[in-house]
DNA sequence: ACATTAAGTGATT
DNA sequence: AATCACTTAATGT
């Protein structure tokens, strides 16, 4: 699928033809692999992504390197957040991680604020993104706040799955145990009793998930 | 065959 | 649910 194809497809029915037009124009396309950090946490960011395909996680990390997975990133997507980061030039409070291969379209700062007064759509979208950002990580506050750690883990294997359209899940455990910052063991022994219960399938660096 | 890495388990806090 | 100490299994060289 071509750059331009990806854009209509995910967003033609989102905006006018001209500011298709002008996000074509000045958008520059970044390609990552998954697995490539695309933020790092302290940086100033210049752009404002938007998602053409692929999946990002948002994670947030202390000083001594502990991780917390925030949310998911999809095609068709992008993160508010970084909206008012490139406004007010604040420093990047999160690390992004490609998920999968992803492609990305990188708007210029300066854009942002001019297409917010002069297309209806672009600020409908930048509005309702930062809406769907704001109740996922409400979501995931729930999560934290009422979930227990089986119920969790079998969440993030659901969404994980979901995001990168495979059943079948490529970490270890101990990836896992990063992601819901708790540890390796408690991962193997909750995925042993999920597994009895017949909602997904182990083995090494796999997990198929059954229950979806 | 040997080393390395991933996963499983019992015991303790 | 976390941590330790140890075992077992899978994989790479």
């Amino acid at each position: 699928m071509t750059t331009t194809e990806a854009l209509q497809h995910h967003y033609g029915y989102l905006f006018e033809p001209e500011l298709l037009e002008e996000i074509k124009k000045v958008g520059v396309l970044k390609k990552v692999q998954q697995g490539q950090t695309l933020m790092q946490i302290g940086e100033t960011i210049k752009s404002m992504p938007l998602l053409l395909n692929g999946a990002v996680k948002v994670l947030r990390e202390d000083e001594e390197g502990n991780e917390l997975l925030l949310y998911f990133v999809e095609k068709g997507d992008t993160c508010a957040m970084t909206f008012s980061c490139c406004m007010g030039d604040k420093k990047s409070g999160i690390r992004a991680v490609a998920e999968t291969d992803t492609e990305l379209l990188m708007i210029p700062v300066g854009y942002l604020e001019t297409w917010m007064g002069q297309y209806k759509t672009w600020q409908r979208f930048i509005l309702d993104s930062y809406h769907a950002r704001m109740m996922e990580l409400m979501e995931t506050i729930d999560t934290l706040a009422f979930l227990r750690m089986d119920e969790r883990l079998l969440k993030h294997l659901q969404d994980k799955a979901k995001v990168t359209h495979d059943d079948v899940i490529y970490v270890t455990h101990q990836e896992i145990a990063y992601d819901l910052h708790t540890s390796r063991v408690v991962v193997s022994r909750l995925l042993k009793k999920i597994e009895n219960e017949g909602k997904i399938a182990l083995s090494r660096n796999q997990i198929k998930v059954l229950d979806l």
